[in-house]
DNA sequence: AAGATTGAATGTCAAATTCACAGGAATATT
DNA sequence: AATATTCCTGTGAATTTGACATTCAATCTT
């Protein structure tokens, strides 16, 4: 590393493509730019890594930030270098997703949010940056693991019917799923527990609830029993 | 972006773990560090990423710099960017591994490197920096992509058998396969065609050569086949 | 040239998995 | 009490997976 000095002049920045699942539809968190370049556009929540900041902390934080969440998950996917990306400079952005639970977030605009709001995943067309692009490739790596681990829960509330489950992989697969199939899968793989509770209020037979059941999947793992929608 | 000039003065690097296949070994192609810091140790064929060169331009640069191939798979991995990685200074890497045919290489010593060298990748226990974490995270996702997609013929010579072929995925994959089941599947999607031609010169009978269909794997594609072992 | 050696090639059957598919049950509303 | 709505569950056919052993074609040895 000789001539470190000349090198050491890029920027680092996180973006963060923020999954919630509400009424049957994937949603992503966007937030509407304060500030050129872009402004006024609907961007990716995103942020400068500080210098002595690790990445991943540095995607805690920007999540943090916006809805006050902590320990969530939060997935690495891809990072992005071309030369041009970025019209201020050389900024390499690293970009990740996180799962949340919707409705325990009421996000708010911040320092450099005019405004920040909920999208339907599949109305969304364009973003500033080259942000569009980010989000369509970690939609991408979410469909993917959504069928090979268990993190489709993360997206429901605690406690959630196997009707709802089920809506969650359609929604996010973007395909009709045979809902006697579905939960002879779900079922097999030892991954929920039955709550011996009901909803209420809904004017037909009420579902039942379930919980994920963290340790029974693990022992499940031990098993060789592998996780595959 | 106020303040920016701070922010700008991270590094970042690419670090390229090439994959070679021989004797029935999965290989992995490192150098010998010539200078400070970790002199003398084994470490991942990497370099500083120029400030006005493409991420993936300079995985390839570099990948061109110790082989003499372009247009070879790779593929980006994940990036790694504690505070703390690099002694020289912040530092952040985004690694990518690459497929190779190791007949086509006789890898050179060259400026940044003392001494070159294909290593079998279950006998590496340590490397420089955190190299050795970043390979094992490489080899895990060849491992789930070679499973996925027709991505292991990279790593054999254009003609191959079907026993050279199983090889490969034992290797890759560590654990064995079964020759019938195995033949089964590769004939089942149509991705390799009959060269007609057999193996000379060994002390048995011989077997029949292949090549990789690339056309027939679009069309296969088409079809709605899935690639998977 | 006969026999031994080596790896190549191939098919069947049982078990497990996937897929398509329909009708009675529980609640709220009128 | 009748209606509307969604919940819940099982079977049979088709397909896929997985285990397994013999004959074939070349070289090598004597």
């Amino acid at each position: 590393m000789s001539n470190s000095q000349e090198y050491f002049k890029s920027a680092v920045s996180v973006d963060n493509v923020i999954f919630g699942f509400d009424d049957s539809d994937l949603k992503v968190l966007l937030i509407k730019r304060g500030e050129e370049p872009f402004f006024g556009e609907w961007a990716l929540p995103g942020d400068l890594v500080y210098p002595n900041e690790d990445i991943n902390t540095a995607a805690n934080r920007i999540l943090f930030d916006l809805t006050g969440l902590n320990n969530v998950y939060l997935e690495q996917v891809m990072t992005f270098g071309e030369v041009d990306r970025h019209p201020k400079g050389r900024v390499i952005t690293i970009s990740y997703f996180s799962l949340i639970n919707i409705n325990k977030v009421s996000p708010k605009a911040s320092s450099f949010a005019n405004e920040i709001s909920w999208k339907n995943v599949r109305d969304i067309e364009y973003l500033a940056f080259d942000h569009f692009k980010i989000m369509t490739n970690c939609l991408k790596r979410l469909q993917t693991n959504l069928k090979l681990k268990p993190i489709g829960f993360e997206l429901l509330p605690e406690n959630f019917t196997l009707t709802e489950l089920q809506q969650l992989y359609e929604s996010v697969l973007g395909k009709e799923l045979d809902k006697r199939n579905f939960r002879k899968k779900i079922n097999k793989m030892k991954i929920i527990k039955d709550l011996n509770m009901y909803q209420t209020g809904v004017a037909h037979r009420p579902a039942r609830l379930y919980s994920f059941d963290k340790e029974s999947y693990q022992q499940a793992l031990e098993d060789g029993i592998t996780f595959e929608i």
